[in-house]
DNA sequence: AATTATTATTCAGCACTATGAATAATAATA
DNA sequence: TATTATTATTCATAGTGCTGAATAATAATT
């Protein structure tokens, strides 16, 4: 049991850290190293900056709600399958099941053009201010994806 | 605009061939560049036998309901955060807002050793059939996520 | 059966992600 | 200030996913 995924070492992170009171990466990398997570000082730097992990007098805290998951070039990427347009709004497809995947990693960019987000199974419905903004967020999505 | 993603592809395939007939790789990749989708007859054969397409007198259709989404491995290594046991349950936790993409994908499975689930928005509910089977499917997971 | 059309597969290459060794930079301690 | 401890960064590498050129295999047509 040599590797595991970073989502799941960033959850095991987190668990440890709100558990006890940890304050130095290496000390950090011998207590996952107990829930089967061998990892070094390295990788652990950089897991804490894109935790945004702060050092307290009681060790690692989270202060902001950073939420770790993947972001979303990738979730586009992996997921979206059509873009469609009508009025300010935008329909969004997905893979089935995976809409508010979609939805979740759109929130979490704060995009001023998305007024907000609805998530079904298959589907997210983007709402936009107007018309002309939806068809900029439309190549907005898109642009995204082609690069 | 060069490049979209393999998901996008397949979304634009599926919407294609609901729309027209199309009877050969040569003609869908003439279709798809028309919605901005550059590909060939090589990736265009991989992405039939990936989304089960059967040619059909009408075209190109598609018979089973694959979904084509992202398989288990991939949904586990990007999301799955933790796993608890209790009793004959799972609790898998995920990045937020992204449990019904690893439920879907379990579910996608179909193991055996799986009742069903629930998600919600950061929890998998896994429901086994007895508390030993959920120490298998706990094994079988975290094993997954180490290979 | 020969030819052409279509599809599937192999091989090579690229891009990206993730990780650790080594080291630089920074912080803490004596 | 010197030393030690801790953290951040650079460089290199491995693995994975994906794609297309070339070609092999298969199917359809003449």
């Amino acid at each position: 049991m040599a590797q595991m995924s970073k989502s799941y070492r960033h959850g095991q992170i987190l668990k440890l850290i709100r558990g006890q009171a940890i304050s130095t990466q290496e000390e950090l990398a011998a207590e996952l190293k107990k829930t089967g997570v061998e990892t070094t000082q390295v990788t652990l730097s950089r897991d804490i900056r894109e935790l945004g992990l702060v050092k307290t007098p009681d060790g690692y805290r989270q202060m902001s709600r950073k939420h770790g998951g993947p972001d979303l070039d990738t979730i586009l990427a992996e997921f979206l399958q059509d873009v469609r347009v009508a009025q300010n709004l935008l329909v969004l497809k997905t893979s089935p099941g995976h809409a508010s995947s979609l939805a979740i990693a759109l929130d979490q960019e704060e995009w001023d053009e998305v007024v907000g987000t609805i998530a079904g199974d298959d589907t997210v419905l983007v709402i936009a201010p107007d018309a002309g903004t939806a068809q900029t967020l439309h190549g907005r999505l898109l642009g995204n994806l082609g690069e």
